[in-house]
DNA sequence: GCCGTTTTCGGCCCGACTGTTTTCAGTCG
């Protein structure tokens, strides 16, 4: 059965934005939502847990979960949603229009969709109403044509590039770095934030004199908020060199993650902003991230973990994990050549590895089930016989792998004894997405038990934006990979991350291992690692959770030895 | 609604920018 833990927080987020919008007080509000995120992060099932034990839930609350865990809803969220339509809730998706403008909407004029408001300003109805002048109807028929076309986020692979464009396009002067959610490694963007130090005025005409900014949504002396030709929404703040570590930390967030800081500063008798932690008008600290932290109690907190899932207790402990970083990476498990769908021959991939200072390196490429792909044994035999050349030209170890395909039944390509020849096997699901949860689960575990299955690839097969991830009992699988010792893939490729960061860090605690792979296919994908050790590093991970940091002899004996 | 080394009641993070405003509300992050 599915975690209640994940549909229960959706509700209470869903019942905070209804609550907020017809009028409920602000303190109640946040109250659900942080009632929601202790949940979703939550370790165990709310079906199996004493739920006054988790934090922010009170006896409110508790009844709430309660009546959701028999009938699956609770009646003052049913109460709300029949007082609020649907299209009352979509209308704050768009900029500018928050829970007190589109309830006046609804309420004053009936309108209760993003298309009626389109409509209605287009009709001149809106004219006379207070708050609603000239440049606000332009503004949110703007708002209203974007929600339509762009669609919001991107996956974490455009945005990156994005950012370090604009950061190489800016006049250098002083610092500058990303922020926000970026900078946390989220597996989609929203917007793009960038701090940066020096002359405003220079800097600020420079950004939005840049060639692909279409729009300037917003400008001031300390913020500048712009849209790009791709739809993406850019923000360039210029703040003081002695507060930049303070203006980090703030624009890093997240949100909750800065309001637990700020909660522990006013504790303190002090105030923390984005200009430094202040006592009456003494700035005690603004320079770097770490005094910041520091002066507060804490060490500092990697970027990833700031999400309020429970980093601040653990900082508080001292026991915040010493996550694994991409310089701990020895090798790469799942990669491609031109012997079936990559685009650079094995020689260009092995240099290419080589030339990242890879100790191992494992070619994988896919095999006879898929296909299209045109593998035989012929192939895959001859491809290994090219392996001790390649290994004596460029100085690292090559394992011979291969990407088998797990059959709608969780069978994979090749008997048992082929299977062995192998020093890797990535295992994954290619096609029939859309088996029953039952199904897919007995799937994905058939192929856990095959002792010589030693790593499931994209275990989700989500594609973000394309595809759903498949839907599967994933605690059972994890369970099932903990007791077999089979190896969960965080594929690093930008519009998969799969595993995603929540199941890592749920599969985590369950003691499964991980590898965080490229699944190239051509060379610049190999640096794309960096987005699955960003993932890693949300779902807390150590080196010692990540078999690809192990020496070589050490991952062969724990694949070899299950 | 939740919470507690000043509190079981009275607090609950902070600032920038916009637009419609003669001093501020709403939105955003």
């Amino acid at each position: 059965m599915a975690r209640a833990n994940d549909e229960m927080a959706a509700l209470l987020e869903e019942y905070a934005a209804l609550f907020a919008m017809t009028g409920g007080d602000a303190f109640r509000v946040r109250s659900y939502q942080k009632a929601a995120r202790s949940i979703a992060g939550h370790p165990d099932d709310l079906r199996e847990t004493d739920i006054r034990k988790i934090p922010n839930v009170g006896s409110a609350i508790t009844g709430k979960v309660e009546e959701f865990l028999r009938v699956g809803t609770f009646h003052q969220l049913e109460r709300l949603r029949a007082q609020v339509p649907e299209g009352v809730r979509a209308m704050t998706r768009i900029p500018s229009l928050g829970p007190k403008k589109a309830m006046a909407l609804f309420e004053d004029l009936g309108i209760d969709s993003p298309e009626a408001l389109a409509e209605a300003i287009r009709a001149g109805r809106l004219k006379g109403l207070r708050g609603f002048g000239a440049k606000t109807e332009a503004n949110l028929l703007r708002g209203i044509e974007q929600l339509a076309t762009a669609g919001g986020r991107v996956h974490i692979g455009v945005a990156m590039a994005l950012a370090e464009r604009v950061m190489a396009d800016l006049p250098a002067a002083g610092r500058i770095a990303y922020a926000g959610s970026l900078r946390r490694m989220k597996e989609t963007i929203g917007d793009i934030d960038i701090l940066a130090t020096g002359d405003s005025a220079t800097l600020m005409g420079a950004f939005t004199a840049l060639p692909y900014v279409t729009e300037v949504i917003a400008s001031g002396a300390a913020k500048t908020s712009v849209r790009t030709d791709a739809g993406l929404q850019i923000d360039l703040r210029v703040v003081p060199e002695e507060s930049f570590g303070a203006a980090m930390q703030y624009f890093t967030g997240s949100q909750a993650h800065n309001i637990r800081l700020r909660e522990i500063a006013v504790k303190q008798g002090r105030k923390l902003s984005e200009y430094g932690l202040f006592e009456g008008s003494a700035v005690i600290a603004s320079r770097t991230e770490e005094d910041v932290y520091e002066a507060l109690g804490l060490p500092w907190v990697p970027p990833p973990l700031r999400e309020d899932t429970g980093e601040i207790e653990a900082a508080l402990r001292g026991e915040l994990p010493v996550l694994v970083t991409e310089a701990d990476i020895r090798g790469d498990l799942h990669t491609h050549t031109d012997l079936t769908d990559g685009v650079a021959s094995i020689e260009e991939m092995v240099a290419a590895a080589a030339a990242r200072g890879y100790e191992y390196y494992a070619i994988t490429d896919h095999a006879p089930d898929l296909a299209m792909q045109r593998m035989t044994l012929e192939k895959a035999l001859a491809q290994r016989e090219l392996l001790p050349g390649l290994e004596k030209r460029h100085g690292l170890r090559l394992l011979h792998g291969t990407e088998l395909n797990i059959a709608p039944d969780g069978s994979v390509d090749w008997p048992a004894e082929v299977l062995a020849g192998f020093d890797v096997t990535v295992a994954s699901v290619h096609s029939h997405f859309t088996q029953s949860r039952e199904e897919m689960t007995r799937r994905f575990i058939a192929a856990c038990e095959n002792p010589h299955v030693h790593v499931i690839g994209h275990p989700t097969t989500r594609k973000i934006g394309k595809r759903q991830p498949v839907d599967a009992d994933w605690d059972e699988i994890f369970r099932v990979c903990a007791r077999t010792g089979t190896v969960l893939e965080i594929d690093a490729y930008p519009d998969r991350n799969d595993l995603p960061a929540d199941l890592v860090r749920r599969a985590r605690g369950l003691g499964v291992k991980f590898s965080i792979d490229s699944d190239s296919h051509a060379v610049p994908h190999l640096a794309n690692l960096r987005y699955g050790v960003g993932t890693a590093q949300r779902g807390w991970l150590t080196p010692d959770d990540v078999v690809n940091t192990w020496p070589a002899d050490r991952l062969l004996a724990y694949l070899h030895g299950r």
